[in-house]
DNA sequence: ATGTTAATGCAATTATGTTGCAAATATAGC
DNA sequence: GCTATATTTGCAACATAATTGCATTAACAT
């Protein structure tokens, strides 16, 4: 199997983005979680390796390319996920919840929990979906027992 | 009938407020419109009456007593509108589904249109649910053609 | 190896949200 | 109506978040 490293260095190479060490630096930290991560959090971990004015504008990228997206919490901050591999610049297809703990702030991606379909009042056209729930995690339902 | 002032004096007393300029006209902005409204909208259009900070603690205080609901809309940025009669401070039923109009980026609340019951993984308590659907409003529809 | 383009880092700017406090104002009690 | 009191406002300062322009650096095609 090919190591971690190489498949981010192709992910850059087919949506035409050099691969910097930056960019591979985003791609290990979001890869290496098990909920969407915040811009804060990314800032915080990267710390000088790289500017904050870089780090905004390679997400910014990545959403664009389809390699990410973005999930906003319930308090307004910008949350980024690896996308499964169907998404494109063109497409994407992250219709799935997403499961905000009240408890310790994590954003799951809930992949396989599919958003239902919905029936909107006439003239209204549905592009996409956008499902949040709040509550909290198996993981701090756990500890509290 | 009484007038739409009088009701919205109402409304503050209720809830312990004190009925203040600032917070009539932000009932009143409200109340003309058809769908949520932004922050930064409100503060435009209350200009000089009300100081930014006060804006802010008008709806800071709005939203605790259950007289608005906030949505996000994709960008993040917060948008208020009026709750219906069923809320308070201790139970907001504002589960209906939000759309955010990609054109015209107005965000309307659908009422009628009911958040769907969701299935999730074990261990996982859902509290809220919120459910945003992006695309194209009647009323931008209609001008196209 | 080198030229070209893309990407980064820095500085400056703008936007957005918060806190503390003094002055102003709503209203309850007289 | 007047006064006391607690709330609310507005200002100033601060804090945080995000954007823009530009010079430098680095990737990679040739």
């Amino acid at each position: 199997m090919e190591n971690k490293t190489e498949r981010f260095e192709k992910l850059l190479v087919k949506n035409g983005l050099k691969r910097t060490a930056p960019r591979l630096q985003v791609l290990e930290i979001l890869s290496g979680r098990d909920s969407a991560t915040s811009q804060p959090y990314l800032e915080q971990v990267m710390g000088k390796d790289a500017d904050r004015v870089t780090l905004y504008r390679v997400l910014q990228a990545f959403e664009e390319k389809g390699i990410i997206h973005k999930v906003l919490d319930q308090q307004g901050t910008a949350n980024y996920a690896i996308c499964s591999d169907g998404c494109s610049a063109h497409e994407h297809h992250d219709e799935h919840v997403h499961f905000n703990c009240d408890n310790c702030h994590k954003i799951y991606c809930l992949d396989a929990v599919k958003v239902p379909a919905l029936k909107v009042p006439a003239g209204f056209k549905v592009e996409h979906l956008n499902l949040i729930a709040t509550g909290i995690c198996a993981s701090c339902s756990d500890k509290v027992n």
